[in-house]
DNA sequence: AAAAGCCCCTGGATGC
DNA sequence: TGCATCCAGGGGCTTT
């Protein structure tokens, strides 16, 4: 479910619902492990800690306190909702007991998210956020230079390329598909064929995509919701995700589809060369 | 080092 | 209504 925009959707709910000054009572886990096992000690750490911000780190969430902080996945179907009083269900993995009598809960049905204990100070070298590309938002650490720079040479797909983590993060299956249309480029076009020319179109269209959706929420697929329950829109303004068939916004030629890496890929043939 | 394949898991949609 | 099949926002691990 969730790529960059609806991480920082579900980043931003969590803040405006816990705001300043929020308190962790008690932490429940209802099981040992989701993807990997959940570490035991969270409950005592977490136990009578103030929750000092909401931070994102490519799709990864961190909840920050004095002592460390959790660090949560969200996997594919990973949510973090105020609990509603009999809506508990057998896909709640770990409860927030707040000092206000709220409860913050996990949900994650597929169990591909995580959660996971950083002591404070041992964040850069944690080993799932340490081998983390850039944040394509940050103007200061990503450029059509740099980008350009580390696609030399390189053997696969650029829809995969920008899908892989380790280069830039927080790019999904949904917002590869989209940028590429919006730079004009063939998703199965090597990424050290790239020229130039094209890095300067697709490092502006993967920022711009990602913005857009940020403003309006994310996108909502079956049921992704912000921490503060609302959908997101952005799925309305999808280009050629999931538009099989459907004729391209702007030549009207059917929107093509193929597996790509194992994911499904969709672009037009007439405006993506 | 880089790329390709397989795997983890549940549930919803679709087809027979 | 039931059952089988396919597919889904991700990414780690193993093999080539």
């Amino acid at each position: 479910m969730p790529e960059l925009p609806e991480v920082e959707t579900v980043r931003h709910g969590l803040q405006d619902l816990l705001g300043p000054s929020a308190v962790i009572r008690a932490v429940r886990l209802m099981r040992a492990d989701i993807r990997f096992p959940i570490p035991k000690e969270i409950p005592n750490k977490l136990a009578g800690q103030k929750i000092t911000g909401i931070r994102r780190r490519a799709k990864y969430l961190l909840i920050d306190t004095m002592a460390g902080s959790l660090l949560c996945h969200l996997g594919m179907t990973g949510t973090w909702r105020l609990a509603v009083p009999g809506e508990e269900d057998k896909h709640d993995h770990c409860y927030l007991e707040l000092n206000d009598g709220r409860r913050l809960a996990f949900r994650d049905p597929r169990r591909f998210g995580m959660l996971d204990w950083i002591e404070r100070g041992a964040e850069e070298r944690h080993p799932r956020l340490r081998e983390l590309g850039v944040e394509p938002l940050d103007e200061n650490a990503w450029s059509v230079e740099s980008f350009f720079a580390l696609s030399r040479k390189r053997q696969v797909a650029v829809k995969t390329f920008i899908m892989n983590q380790k280069i830039l993060v927080g790019v999904g299956n949904i917002y590869a598909s989209e940028a590429l249309f919006r730079a004009g480029i063939r998703p199965t076009t090597l990424a050290g064929r790239l020229t130039l020319a094209e890095c300067r179109r697709l490092v502006p269209a993967i920022r711009e995509v990602l913005r857009e959706s940020i403003a309006a929420g994310g996108s909502t697929i079956s049921d992704f919701k912000s921490a503060g329950g609302s959908a997101g829109y952005f799925q309305n303004n999808f280009r050629v995700y999931d538009r099989a068939g459907e004729p391209c916004p702007q030549c009207r030629s059917p929107i093509k589809t193929k597996v790509l890496g194992g994911r499904s890929t969709f672009w037009c043939s007439t405006c993506q060369s």
